[in-house]
DNA sequence: TTGAAAGCGCTAACAA
DNA sequence: TTGTTAGCGCTTTCAA
């Protein structure tokens, strides 16, 4: 209770000194503006937004009393009014996982010099959560939406319809998009990183997977397609788990997978991390790689190109899929709805994978 | 010219669509739920947001209506007519480095099961920047702010303070709060990093630093000090840079190090992924960590605990800093303006300072 | 417990 | 080029 009422006094002496230095507590609003240039609050909001509409000598009498009184827009009152919102929603599945930070950064790149702003909501991997954070992000409608994967919910797409707003799919492809798409195949990136393996003179391979969304799915039928194809797919090559993935869930895979698959001379992972964790497991375990067993990565997340050996990778273009998406939704064009990037993606080939036949 | 003409019929079509299906597509209001429910709108208003207001029947009846109209509330409206958000604003120096998305997920979990949404604002570690992007967060006020370091301009915090929202400074500790302060002492840890490689048996011990950001520098400072302590501190012992963080900056600021001091035994890195840098670079180099070689790292992030060998590292208590100013801002209470949590830190110690002397 | 009136700060549409 | 008027959808205040 003292801490309350000293608490109290020290506000209202804060509300005094502001006063003594002349400052108001209440935020200058358009109006205030106008009054110190002596013009109307309408002109000083097109001498804010656009410029080009009002003369020289007006723009600079608002902006000295823009700059006198400290004005800042009030966003909320402009959104209501215009029914028009500066923000761009971003729905990603984990704001922990590299990938989705990497691409989070080529969107803000793409925005960067630009009255847009993000507003980012974690979905965790689950499509009734996306649709649920989505709506109470949709009111007032933003000025694009982001949503990473395909798999969005009847109800979403309907929302996004009814809305109208631009949209873009990234991270995979697909056919019925809601708006456009930018992505890249999982499918066939897996494809070419087992190719690799075999290429590289490894038979019998296994798969690593955790966090098994829809789009590892994909990466698993991959793999299990090029596998197929030269008829060297095992019964027990595949060892996957849904929780998140991490360096270590790369150790306890591996060992869950040579156990059942003993035979097993190279894994392709999911991604970086599993990548990471087998080649520590292999060094724990005194097993030789490249020579005795083959890791290739998925995402090329950093890490695999300076570790002991440098472990191959699968590159795919995250940050450029952020950059994309985030011009599309820029420009802002409604129109040429149903195109679909495919921004493709590389083996970084290193020494994990570089046996000695 | 052609493709815009087909988009506006594809529009009107997805107009008569909806029409026929009975949708709307202006989003409902709160007067089209009052209307539906048979009472005035400001008592829908009052069943959504304060529903012990409101009697069961009325409550039934408005829920029954808002869930038939799909009614989802205006935030921009909400918003100008209280002058309350339901925002939070966090400012962070990096959306891409994992210390600051562990810290975001913590803030995340305390906010779950509230009706407090989080805006996430990158600074680029430039209080300027932080100052400009604060600003236009700022109007209306957000529910609270969350600032990473102790580093606002004099312009910020004046605004800060004229605006009268709760703030908490997270990452460090330091007098002169805002608000509350949130954090662990980086110049103490380093201390306690650098002590521990002291008592394993290295004397000629390294400091390695990315990103020289303020609590980086308290983290030299910190080793400085432990160094001195001992009379150990050597001339050519630091090797730092600006540059962002990453593994290869380990082997590279490692080999600076060694090059202008030859003699060292071991370093104290600036956070996790140097340590990896190194450690691989001494494997690259044939140097036998912990025997020839001490690596200590900082923050304890998680790759340190899996590699070979297992990397000592700092642990510091990023997510619960993030849940801890979340629950405080949550809360929300103004009072008790001053109070420094010490979330404090740990050793973690593994293999690479365990020398066999 | 419910409602009527007023207005939050801004911008669209129109007028001068 | 500038100003006037009328809301945007909601909540506050006050009255019933």
């Amino acid at each position: 209770m003292i801490a309350q009422s000293f608490c109290n006094l020290f506000q209202i002496l804060l509300i005094m000194i502001n006063k003594i230095w002349g400052f108001r507590m209440a935020k200058p609003t358009l109006v205030d503006v106008g009054e110190e240039a002596g013009v109307s609050a309408i002109t000083v909001s097109r001498a804010l937004r656009s410029p080009e509409k009002v003369s020289d000598s007006m723009r600079a009498k608002v902006e000295a009393a823009v700059k006198k009184l400290g004005y800042v827009p009030n966003q909320s009152a402009s959104t209501l009014a215009s029914s028009k919102t500066n923000s761009i929603v971003v729905m990603i599945p984990s704001i922990s996982n590299n990938v989705f930070t990497d691409v989070l950064a080529g969107i803000t790149e793409a925005l960067k010099d630009t009255r847009l702003t993000l507003q980012i909501g974690n979905t965790g991997y689950d499509p009734q959560e996306e649709e649920r954070i989505l709506r109470s992000f949709l009111n007032p409608a933003p000025t694009g939406v982001i949503l990473a994967g395909l798999e969005q919910t009847a109800e979403t797409r309907k929302m996004l319809a009814s809305v109208g707003v631009p949209v873009v799919q990234i991270m995979d492809l697909g056919d019925q998009p809601i708006g456009k798409i930018v992505g890249f195949s999982h499918e066939d990136a897996a494809v070419a990183g087992t190719r690799h393996l075999l290429e590289n003179g490894y038979r019998n391979i296994g798969f690593l997977g955790a966090q098994m969304d829809p789009r590892s799915q994909k990466r698993l039928a991959g793999f299990q397609r090029a596998m197929r194809e030269v008829g060297l797919l095992q019964e027990h090559a595949i060892a996957v788990t849904n929780r998140p993935s991490d360096v270590q869930q790369g150790a306890t895979l591996f060992n869950k997978l040579v156990r059942r698959f003993p035979d097993c001379d190279a894994v392709f992972c999911n991604n970086d991390d599993l990548a990471l964790g087998v080649l520590f497991e292999c060094q724990r375990r005194g097993i030789s790689v490249p020579d005795d067993f083959g890791i290739c990565g998925f995402n090329d997340l950093g890490t695999t190109s300076e570790c002991v050996p440098k472990v191959t990778s699968v590159r795919t273009p995250l940050r450029q899929i952020g950059m994309v998406a985030g011009q599309m939704i820029n420009k802002g064009e409604m129109t040429e709805t149903g195109i679909t990037v495919d921004l493709g993606f590389e083996i970084s080939e290193r020494e994990s994978t570089r046996r000695k036949i």
